[in-house]
RNA sequence: UCCGGCGUAGCUCAAUCGGCAGAGCGGGUGGCUGUUAACCACUAGGUUGUAGGUUCAAGUCCUACCGCCGGAGCCA
């Protein structure tokens, strides 16, 4: 008898199969009983009837307990009444493990115990959705890269210093070197890769120390970095465009039933496949200033702002051309206006803020090197850095997509914790 | 770090003005042949976060501490 997946039931209807997987609930009715159970890849309805299965196996029922393994044997047929349209009429069921006191129960909990049980949680229909979706995003964004010529480059996570230089870093001890840093960016290396292969790209965790408490941060999350020789601001705007378009149309293509478990609104994801607006960090300034916002010219946009930023507006939005003194070192200055830097951060539509942070780096040597001057740069660090603006400098450009960021927008969730498999935060180092 | 809030059964919560600690879920026992977080009956389950204080009497009021949640800043 053939063992098969869950989803792929509806290939076996009218025919006996094996289904290995855990009781997700049971529900009985004396001489029927129902058994709910799940493989990870899908869920279904098991029907036991009391005449057509021995004592032994009728009687599971008063064992079988929330999340016990199990694997099963039936007959898969079409049923209108059971949910997903197909049902396990049950021949044996062979138990694997008796789940005890399994404590995450189909009701209400709150954040503090699920999060204490998050190595059980994961099992929960909403999460396992969100992690589905997590998949989809990922390898959406390495199949768009794949296809348009950007090669996988590892960038390190220990260094000798910070990546930008303003955030706290995570110190570990490093033999007789002093101290490494957990990385919060692999850009700049990745600025090193292009010289060599062109387009680059690194996916992996990244860390920052920063004591955030909100539900868009995390201490440890997964960051895509890509950078691209001879690609200009206009360029770099399009590749990010293109990409995220391809990852919503992956996540409308491939996950439908994880969006509608979550409850998931798809007509705004659907609106937000279509060209995206960009405004200039200057009228972004005076926008919010004519909704009543006290906004400086000089200030980085808050949560708030974002989100009066995007209230209006299906699509995700590129602020850009921001004031060089809020902006990282190495982001290009726009000729038009020395005071401007060539970067742009995406914000996604529906309140999830921003997702992409990106910009022209500054490729001429002596204004690189005048602007680590004045931000008191360790200048030895980064030599390395520095040597690639004097050994065949072109123009380039790249951004960091924060995967669960990402995920986050495309799955509806509204707390970061949710959309990573263990999240970090500032108080939670466990499970 | 700052501002605000919450800690009562395994879980989610209730407990009026300071006056006998309770319900649902989960567990256990029994019932029910199409249930959809099934339902019905019965049942076990408590150091009210910790330490002090006020009071005849504290889950409730006061102080400190601990834990957590939400938000801000910073950023992806």
């Amino acid at each position: 008898m053939d063992w098969v997946f869950i989803k792929d039931v509806k290939n076996y209807d009218g025919k006996e199969v094996t289904l290995k997987g855990w009781v997700y609930n049971k529900r009985s009715s004396g001489k029927i009983w129902f058994l709910i159970m799940r493989d990870g890849t899908g869920i279904i309805q098991g029907v036991v009837l009391k005449n057509e299965v021995s004592e032994e196996v009728f009687h599971q029922e008063d064992k079988l307990t929330q999340e016990s393994s199990i694997i099963v044997r039936g007959l898969i047929h079409a049923d209108k009444r059971s949910p997903g349209g197909y049902e396990i009429v049950v021949r044996d069921i062979e138990v694997v493990q008796i789940a005890k006191d399994y404590p995450i129960t189909l009701k209400e909990h709150g954040v503090e115990f699920l999060m204490d049980n998050r190595h059980l949680w994961l099992r929960s229909s909403k999460q396992w959705a969100v992690l589905r979706i997590r998949h989809t995003v990922y390898y959406a964004i390495t199949d768009y890269l794949n296809q348009n010529g950007f090669y996988r480059f590892d960038s390190p996570l220990l260094t000798p210093n910070a990546c930008e230089g303003t955030t706290t870093l995570f110190s570990v001890p490093y033999f007789e070197l002093g101290n490494a840093y957990l990385s919060q960016s692999g850009q700049l290396y990745l600025e090193a890769g292009i010289m060599s292969l062109g387009r680059v790209y690194d996916f992996g965790p990244v860390f920052r120390a920063e004591k955030s408490k909100t539900r868009k941060h995390l201490t440890e999350f997964w960051m895509m970095d890509a950078e691209a020789a001879f690609v200009e601001h206009e360029q770099n705007l399009k590749i990010q465009e293109e990409l995220i378009r391809f990852v919503i149309n992956a996540v409308l293509e491939k996950n439908p039933d994880d969006l509608e478990i979550l409850e998931r609104d798809i007509d705004q994801l659907k609106k937000a496949d279509a060209p995206f607006r960009r405004i200039t960090h200057a009228e972004a300034i005076a926008f919010l200033r004519s909704k009543g916002s006290d906004i400086d010219a000089q200030s980085d946009l808050g949560a708030k702002d974002e989100v009066l930023l995007t209230e209006n507006s299906a699509v995700p939005v590129f602020v850009e051309k921001w004031p060089k003194e809020i902006k990282a070192f190495y982001m290009k200055r726009d000729r038009e206006n020395p005071n401007l830097v060539l970067g742009a951060d995406l914000i996604a539509p529906e309140g999830f803020g921003e997702i992409i942070g990106g910009s022209q780096r500054e490729d001429d040597y002596d204004l690189l090197y005048q602007r680590m001057v004045a931000e008191n740069m360790p200048l030895d660090d980064y030599r390395w850095y520095l040597d690639l603006r004097k050994y065949g400098s072109v123009p380039h450009s790249g951004f960091g997509i924060g995967l669960e960021r990402l995920v986050q927008w495309m799955s509806g969730t509204k707390h970061i914790r949710e959309v990573i498999p263990f999240a970090r935060t500032i108080y939670r180092l466990k499970p």
